[in-house]
DNA sequence: CTGAAAGCGCTAACAA
DNA sequence: TTGTTAGCGCTTTCAG
């Protein structure tokens, strides 16, 4: 019923080898044969069996995605990255969402492992050690995107979130802020906890003590974000530093219902730059992360393991900038 | 070096055919002799190859994602939905953005034909009659999620575009407008289209002239739609329906930006009720679309098919209702 | 430039 | 309950 590769040879008079051959584009064909090969092919409706093609060649032209949450606009930027690149080197990429949990990581490693993909793109903002082990283990190349191993053993692309955090508390800083806060999202994440430490150290460094009481973890959400803000207010901070672009909007939202201006009272920097940042009233300042592009470079290092190209740099920094905009007091 | 289960059978002393039993969860072998599988299957790390499985079995336990842009969260939440269902039934999922590029939709189809899908779930505005008769002579089932095909040859799974936005317009009217705008985003979409014919008929049905002048399509964005809210003034519409939550976020700050006091002045109602709506302010008035709950059933509804299951329904409709918040007057 | 033939790793009758 | 044996549809030497 479904015609392979076998029919088209027949149909052909050919051998089984030459219809392969020209599928795969090999030059080694006479184009007189070429030409009817592909006149039956038409004609037979053929079209080749990736899985038997993958059995045979042991490659399967597709990546596996493991990414806590598709539904998530940061993480399907970044998705949107990866499989942008991925198509333009002609991979398919198997998604899946893991929701941060451990055993759904670990599970869904060993699937895409079982079936056969030619690599990895894996997301999470903890990296547990029996995860690491089992990554390291892996027969097939793995790339981090957005996502940290203190241990720099696996390949990864990142920007350098100490540094970006730092740069946004200093702007404050130097606004002469000397109470600002910090509304993070959850501290298991490595991320946040770069965030904080540079949090922390800017504000040592212009000799303004830490209040720990400035510092509020959260669930990423608006809702939390306003409630953040609620419970912040008797320390009356003037700037906060928030996580997110949603988490920001609520900081906005909660500071104007308590009757103050931004930024003339109160001034704010955001920290991702998605279009809800321009979107919010006033429009917000934001640490622009590329995560388009650290999807896109991910998967364009991919490629390079899959090739078994020469890598000149395992862990790759993407540059970030700020975006000011009217949540801040600009120069 | 990878270990088969060929290597498998022979260190347990069974045949490839008993390994394959335990690997499968089979009844048929002895409790003894399963267990002295698992321990060689342990010990030696075996992995089944879910390739060669699909080759014998001629079933992949994946299915195929065609979908707009992943980065568009209308359609992330359709993919999670999908996704967590597929997940539920043990399937894989291939996704790949199609930027609604015909061209692309027709040689993603291919592509996940070849690799030998069990199923694909299809996503587009339009469903051109190529891409029909495509699907039509698919050899594997195939069901759209939220998405149209007029001929209702496809299973598909939508909600009642029309009621909505008839009711969402009489909403307005009983409102006592007359001069009701519509942002609309593209009306070569076919829900667009949808949502226009019930603007018409709701107006005609309250005796009140359609003026042509108060429709505008745009492109989905927060620019246009504020652009849209400039180009309109001159008519000066008294409310208006928006075809998105973005697009209505454009217009209250369009309208805002021309004095006016929403929902005093200006009535909105938009459509789609992401978590958007709630961080507008005023917060939205949005007809509630259940797109988890669409990629969940259109999920639910292809593993019937996959499963060669009786199917009930092949044009599935979900309700829909209008969440009333603060840009509309309400009782 | 083309063909023959041996797998790739597994499933699924069919026997035993 | 277990084993034998064909394939599944294709790639890939190796010859010629």
């Amino acid at each position: 019923m479904t015609v392979t590769i076998y029919d088209v040879a027949r149909e052909a008079n050919v051998s089984m080898a030459t219809v392969s051959r020209v599928v795969n584009g090999n030059q080694n064909v006479k184009p007189a044969t070429r030409k009817k090969v592909l006149k039956v092919i038409e004609e037979l409706g053929y079209r080749p069996n990736a899985v038997a093609r993958g059995l045979a060649s042991k490659k399967t032209t597709t990546v596996g995605v493991i990414i806590p949450d598709i539904s998530n606009s940061m993480y399907a930027e970044l998705a949107r990255g990866i499989e942008d690149i991925a198509t333009m080197y002609r991979y398919n990429i198997i998604l899946s969402n893991s929701d941060q949990n451990e055993n759904k990581e670990l599970q869904l490693l060993e699937t895409m492992l079982g079936k056969q993909v030619d690599g990895i793109v894996f997301m999470s903002d903890v990296i547990s050690s029996e995860l690491l082990y089992e990554m390291k283990r892996s027969p097939t190349p793995i790339v981090l995107a957005g996502s940290i191993d203190d241990s720099n053993a696996i390949a990864s692309v990142n920007i350098d979130y100490y540094g970006a955090a730092y740069e946004a508390m200093k702007k404050l800083i130097d606004n002469g802020h000397t109470r600002i806060a910090f509304v993070s999202g959850l501290f298991s994440s490595k991320v946040n906890k770069d965030k904080l430490k540079a949090y922390r150290q800017a504000l040592e460094d212009a000799s303004i003590e830490v209040d720990e009481q400035l510092v509020i973890e959260c669930d990423n959400s608006y809702d939390e974000a306003i409630e953040a803000v609620n419970t912040l207010a008797p320390q009356k901070p003037t700037a906060y530093f928030v996580s997110n672009d949603e988490m920001s909007i609520g900081v906005i939202h909660g500071v104007e219902a308590n009757g103050k201006k931004i930024p003339e009272d109160v001034e704010i920097i955001s920290y991702e730059n998605s279009k809800l940042a321009r979107m919010a009233r006033p429009m917000l300042t934001s640490v622009a992360l590329p995560l388009y592009d650290i999807g896109a470079v991910s998967m364009r290092l991919l490629t390079k393991y899959m090739n078994g190209e020469e890598i000149e740099e395992k862990q790759v920094i993407l540059p970030y900038r700020i975006e000011e905009r009217a949540s801040t007091k600009n120069a």
